[in-house]
DNA sequence: TATAAACATTGATATATATCAGCAAATTTA
DNA sequence: TAAATTTGCTGATATATATCAATGTTTATA
């Protein structure tokens, strides 16, 4: 057989950010010739499970906004690591790097597939001298971001076991799956890395919580049956 | 005595930002006419040792430029506080309401003596629709608070006790009273809230160090003694 | 100055949580 | 399909840490 070679796969998506009807509260009032420089500096890629997307301590090179899909965001660390979010559609990741460092703070994996833009560094920090629209909006998120790890932090400082995993649960249900009956998407283990406990207590937890009909576990399947009480539980 | 009414103490200090040698980064590259806003919108005031500055929950009306002192900035709770930082000279407060909540995230409380700048909200709000480089400046900040979090986040997560410990004692010397030899401002119950852990342990392993060398203690007064052994458990 | 209040210290004890070891179930690989 | 690997589960045990109670010490108040 010839061989014919495959154009499609060297062909970056490069639909024009300008007809995006997807796009993050950033990129919302640019002008159309930011658009256009975006859509020159951009690229839509699809990750599958488990795929890594950004790397802790590596070059911050580009910015990611998620289209489709749910990503762990984590510091690693040799023995354990720490998730302190699960990012869906909207979250846009390496934005803490900007003014600040060349490197990413933190890990990102895929969780399920993910359809993300991932659009260079270089045309962000170009925009963010132009637009100040743009930098009141990072600046927005990047609040969001602050209140977000201060709930984690105070979270982990201040409530028991119960507590924290209760608090998971109801993010899954109110903020991720947006639904009292959801798959997890991941493991007992990524479990334990978000609520910061040994992964033997997160199965302990959850057959307790299941026993007291807090919740309806089914492997990966969990169903919120009292969320006033996991409510009580998480304060 | 006839009654004199003291005018100076109904003049709030109005000095020229313009010839301010003592400029937070946010404002190093304002123009003229922006000092001259900002200093018909600031009042420098001095706070004595244990008062409030900014309460959280409170709404967010003013940021604060420390010019001189230490202060605490934390998370209130009903029965415990998480002291997240110890600020000094050229810490900003407040900025992490930028378009974003109209409450402070936290409280502060001054721990010695503080000079502060208090400038208005709203003319910060003014200049950042008008000077990039002032939006830069504070998306660098932000960034930098938030690497500072993470790094606590971690701390608190992954260590033990005397880790914690050691690391609170390091960044006193290092990053706060930028010495080996220090008297602390602030108390037993302070250096928990900074640990998250109990006063008492936090007696208690001082003590050990103290025991072991590490360090030299005389009631507030340390000495780090053997830096290297207390990097070495921060780790 | 006397008294009260807050802070610091110490040892004993209780509790929460991690670790370990072994096994079952599910998933991946050969 | 079988074997191997990962993931989930369970109980027993060890450990880290908090709590309690009592006492000394400093600081604030009457």
């Amino acid at each position: 057989m010839p061989f014919h070679f495959n154009y499609s796969i060297m062909t970056n998506n490069q639909a024009n950010c300008l007809f995006c009807n997807n796009k993050s509260v950033c990129f919302k009032e640019l002008t159309g010739d930011e658009l256009a420089r975006i859509t020159e500096n951009k690229v839509e890629i699809s990750y599958k499970k488990d795929e890594t997307i950004i790397k802790q301590h590596g070059f911050a090179s580009n910015i990611y906004f998620i289209k489709k899909g749910l990503v762990k965001i984590y510091l690693e660390n040799t023995d354990r690591n720490l998730i302190i979010e699960i990012g869906g559609e909207g979250k846009v990741l390496g934005l803490t790097s900007l003014n600040h460092t060349k490197h990413y703070m933190f890990s990102a994996t895929a969780i399920e597939n993910v359809v993300l833009c991932e659009i260079s560094m270089d045309v962000i920090n170009e925009i963010m001298q132009t637009n100040q629209y743009f930098n009141r909006q990072v600046i927005s998120t990047l609040n969001t971001t602050i209140e977000k790890i201060l709930k984690k932090l105070y979270c982990i400082s201040h409530k028991h076991l119960n507590g924290r995993l209760a608090e998971a649960l109801l993010c899954f249900a109110d903020d991720i799956y947006k639904s009292h009956k959801f798959t997890l998407g991941i493991s007992r283990k990524d479990l334990s890395d978000i609520t910061n406990m040994a992964t033997e207590n997160v199965v302990r937890l959850l057959k307790e919580f299941n026993e007291k009909k807090y919740i309806k576990l089914t492997g990966k399947n969990i169903e919120i049956l009292n969320y006033s009480a996991l409510k009580q539980l998480s304060r």
